[in-house]
DNA sequence: AGTATTTTTGAAAAAAATTTTCATTGACAT
DNA sequence: ATGTCAATGAAAATTTTTTTCAAAAATACT
């Protein structure tokens, strides 16, 4: 799938009527295209010349031409609209999965506050100690990240049984670090024990999806993932590769920003695994 | 090399001197074709608009922006994949792992074997018990896999203690699945597990990334990623993504393919859940 | 509900790009 | 040297693309 029809699939909701016309039409024909003049493309998808070129920009492009270009580019016939059916292969299954995950890294990409990200990258880097909180569908996340920055020299220790949250969340102070994470923002739980975490004085953090929710009152950082809605929008499955590409940046970033000290300890973590290794 | 191009390098001898000029101007700078109008490229080339015009025809195209096209077709521009680095802020860095993992879900795309990922869908909805094996980083994964499918209605278990492993991979019989998840395909316990789960009759299934490795001899299915090379290969982000996307796509195949009774089974598991939320 | 504001849209004008025409050049054969 | 003919580029003609602007639609705000 070529990434400006992906990126026509991130930016659909934003676009107006008439756009959304020429948006099916490229989907539908994505072939057809490379033929057309931009007039004969405002006549088939019913629209105007003009929308078409606020069309392409809006894509990022410069013009229609280079929206043909860049369709030209790397081009396959599949359709990218189609929620999963029972027909799919589990192949065409993983493609339609791949488009999502495209779509989902770049809606949060959109949505994602900046400052935030690297205040919390920073008060990785500052904490005492990290606490890391997740269930169910967030409890591997959870794992991840504790994993992750552990392995990067932290102190970090992931929690998915809501009752060691609590038990972790009291007993931190002002200079240590909660991460919460649950899709909806609205896990009981989660927003307990970060709630708790905050009364201790700790700094706390959230990853959940765009959107008002409960999670956002006890959090000083709120890092927001966004996913196009689909038939398994309630199972998170993109917000989740979207939360895990925010973990892996900020691992990426601390080991960036480890001393040398650290990163030697970071080296010798890593030949210590070799010998379980055949 | 494009077919164009090609076409160029055979009509060259018959090409007259102008010709010549445009062919080699095109043969040394294909990439910086696409954004120059016929002008631009008359003058670079130091010949006329005429000439390119003809020049196109002779190849059999309609016209200049025929051509473009063409060249543009099936010269597909790689992604750079630039490294992080400490200048880099951390949404910087968010969107250099985005691109990894775009690059790693094309990459697994052409890697993955379509027949293996179907056996691998029914192999899971027949099993009568599913373990899932991961350890280190790929423990997280495992437990990802186990929550989906088990939420999918499966009697699937992750474990990520490799005694337990040991345990789980001994009781297994031919009725039963074993799915070891490992990113080199090389760690002792998860090659070790699955042996102990193949000698016992289950079938088995490897997500490992793309390579000979000795967990491919132990598996009756191997699901292969592929990730492009950067500094945190040995952590393996992104294959681990693509490893995700493969156990989502195995969700979706199997929840699209589960009987009324159970789809009626997992929306009362989502009602349930309901609960747990403000 | 009714009004104000903003956003979206397409017709037409303006600009740019492409193609065609045609006179000139220069290579080659005689 | 000169006629023939393919090759070439300047300029005209045409087509395509982009911009502008006023109307329409959607949205927000009383």
């Amino acid at each position: 799938m070529n990434r400006t029809l992906l990126q026509i699939k991130v930016l659909y909701k934003d676009m107006g009527k008439s756009e959304k016309k020429i948006a099916d039409w490229i989907m539908d024909h994505p072939d057809a295209l490379l033929p057309l003049s931009i007039t004969e493309l405002a006549e088939k998808s019913d629209s105007s010349e003009a929308t078409i070129v606020r069309f392409a920009k809006r894509l990022g492009l410069s013009g229609y031409q280079e929206l043909k270009i860049s369709i030209a580019q790397e081009n396959s016939k599949k359709v990218i609209n189609q929620d999963v059916n029972v027909k799919d292969s589990c192949f065409e299954v993983f493609e339609k999965v791949s488009n999502d995950i495209y779509c989902s890294l770049e809606m949060t990409k959109k949505v994602i506050d900046k400052d935030m990200l690297d205040q919390a990258a920073k008060a990785i880097l500052e904490a005492r100690q990290i606490v890391i909180f997740g269930l169910g569908n967030s409890a591997s996340i959870a794992l991840d990240a504790g994993h992750k920055f552990f392995r990067a020299g932290c102190n970090a220790v992931p929690y998915s049984d809501n009752h060691m949250q609590v038990i972790a969340a009291s007993h931190l102070s002002d200079t240590d670090l909660a991460i919460g994470i649950s899709h909806s923002g609205s896990s009981k739980d989660i927003v307990d024990a970060l709630k708790i975490a905050k009364e201790n004085g700790a700094k706390t953090i959230a990853i959940t999806n765009y959107g008002k929710s409960p999670i956002v009152k006890h959090s000083d950082i709120v890092l927001f993932t966004s996913s196009p809605e689909t038939q398994y929008t309630i199972l998170g499955l993109n917000s989740r590769i979207a939360a895990l590409a925010i973990i892996d940046s900020l691992y990426s970033y601390i080991v960036c920003h480890k001393d040398a000290e650290a990163l030697s300890a970071i080296q010798s973590v890593e030949r210590s695994l070799q010998s379980k290794k055949y």
